[in-house]
DNA sequence: GTCTATACCCCGATAGAC
DNA sequence: GTCTATCGGGGTATAGAC
């Protein structure tokens, strides 16, 4: 009976995962837009009605989709964190999907910059990977769809290593960032406290800030607006990621700076 | 005769107008994949055949309003920069479009800072007060549709605006980066020859990755990806727009840079 | 859990009368 | 330039037999 029951499950999981293979496949040919319950079935030889036994609706269908890709990318973000970029014999991380991790030799002092600039190259590097996934959760939103709350903790999930790496910078070294003009002092304030109460007010604004920029970098890529004008997405992108860093007050040796 | 086609030629532009008032309703309404020919016809009283004598299909309907679009951007910012935020006396430009009128503290040697804050913000108001719009031209792409030569001048618009700060500030006072890493300058020569022939490399890359910057802050607050994190969007984007301008070189006073 | 059938919508585009 | 009519597609979702 736990075997019936175990076969059905894996049955239903497998078919599952199918269709949100197809799904994936019909998101790069025309968009989350068009995404129809009904191709998805065609393609795969079912008829319609019988998605709809293992997803409700559309939408469903979409939330799924949009947190397989949060958590895609969200992992991706976490390995190459976990990865120790500044140790050359390292060859995980920033420019794998889903490396290795490797133990620790540590480096000197512009360690939490290299894991910045790796975790950011992994992002990167996921979405030009994945660009209609990468659309389906960093692009407009799908008009009529809000998504639901299951979403937000895989969406978090990039934004907490960079904090991670922020909050590591600042226990081994301290950060530290000129003081706030008056009127954003309350704002800083706040979004220390929601994301990281430990930080100093100014590098948790910062930290924000950097991470609408550095999405800013891979969408303007990703999403064709550089239109030739950059030929070397990543070596562009690692250069300004690293620029970036130093926004949020993590400092990299002198030497590799710019 | 000449009367009758005058009258003609304007009761075509009127309905022109009105077909786009009414498509850019719905991209409200529904987002730039279901605009349809169709219902903009049944909302305007008329027959759906009769679009086609205006617009010989969807895609150049969709056309039309993306210039539209980056025309109305473009403009916004060439106001900003063309009026001057440092001069308290001068309501034009940057906080027009809703917001509290704060005038820049005058200052002789970051008057081009001040310019770039007025153009950033003001990019930005338009985004927030017309985001559909934004997310027609600075989203993802639209399935389905490639852009037409026509749209690439004026998609050009505001990164010209930015440029020609860049370009005034590095006639009146000079602009200098440190140098580039090797990778990096190649790179560099090349838009630079691209974009500002007249301007260090080093500054010319540092303008691409601003602007890209620039708008991925803009599209962070109109897409929601900073749910509710940011309270209030235009005081953390000035600031935010300001450190910005001194990743490509330009100084404002000391006093104000945070 | 899958099937057929169905209700009830949508769309782009064109032909040809007026 | 606008109309009716039409071709030939598309879709979500449900009911009910098997």
């Amino acid at each position: 009976m736990t075997t019936v029951h175990g076969a059905r499950q894996r049955a239903r999981t497998e078919i599952t995962t199918a269709i949100k293979e197809e799904a994936r496949r019909q998101l790069a040919a025309g968009g989350a837009a068009k995404l129809s319950l009904r191709s998805v079935a065609r393609e795969l030889g079912m008829v319609s009605s019988a998605l709809y036994r293992y997803f409700p609706s559309r939408d469903d269908l979409l939330t799924a989709l949009i947190i397989d890709a949060f958590d895609a990318v969200g992992a991706a973000a976490e390995a190459a964190a976990a990865s120790d970029p500044s140790d050359p014999s390292d060859p995980a991380g920033p420019l794998r999907e889903g490396g290795p991790r490797r133990p620790e030799p540590t480096a000197p002092h512009g360690r939490q910059v290299a894991r910045w600039v790796a975790v950011a190259a992994a992002v990167r590097a996921w979405a030009v990977a994945h660009p209609h996934e990468y659309a389906l959760i960093y692009g407009s939103p799908v008009p009529g769809y809000t998504a639901p709350m299951d979403t937000v903790g895989p969406a978090a999930r990039v934004g907490m290593v960079l904090i991670g790496i922020a909050r590591d910078a600042h226990r081994t070294e301290g950060l530290a960032l000129p003081p706030l003009p008056e009127p954003l002092k309350g704002e800083a304030r706040r979004i220390a406290e929601d994301i990281a109460p430990e930080l100093p007010p100014a590098v948790a604004a910062a930290l924000v800030a950097a991470w609408a920029q550095l999405f800013g970098l891979i969408s303007f890529e990703v999403f064709g607006q550089f239109n030739r004008l950059v030929e070397d997405g990543e070596v562009f992108f690692r250069h300004t990621a690293r620029r970036i860093a130093a926004e949020v007050g993590l400092r990299g040796e002198p030497a590799a700076r710019s």
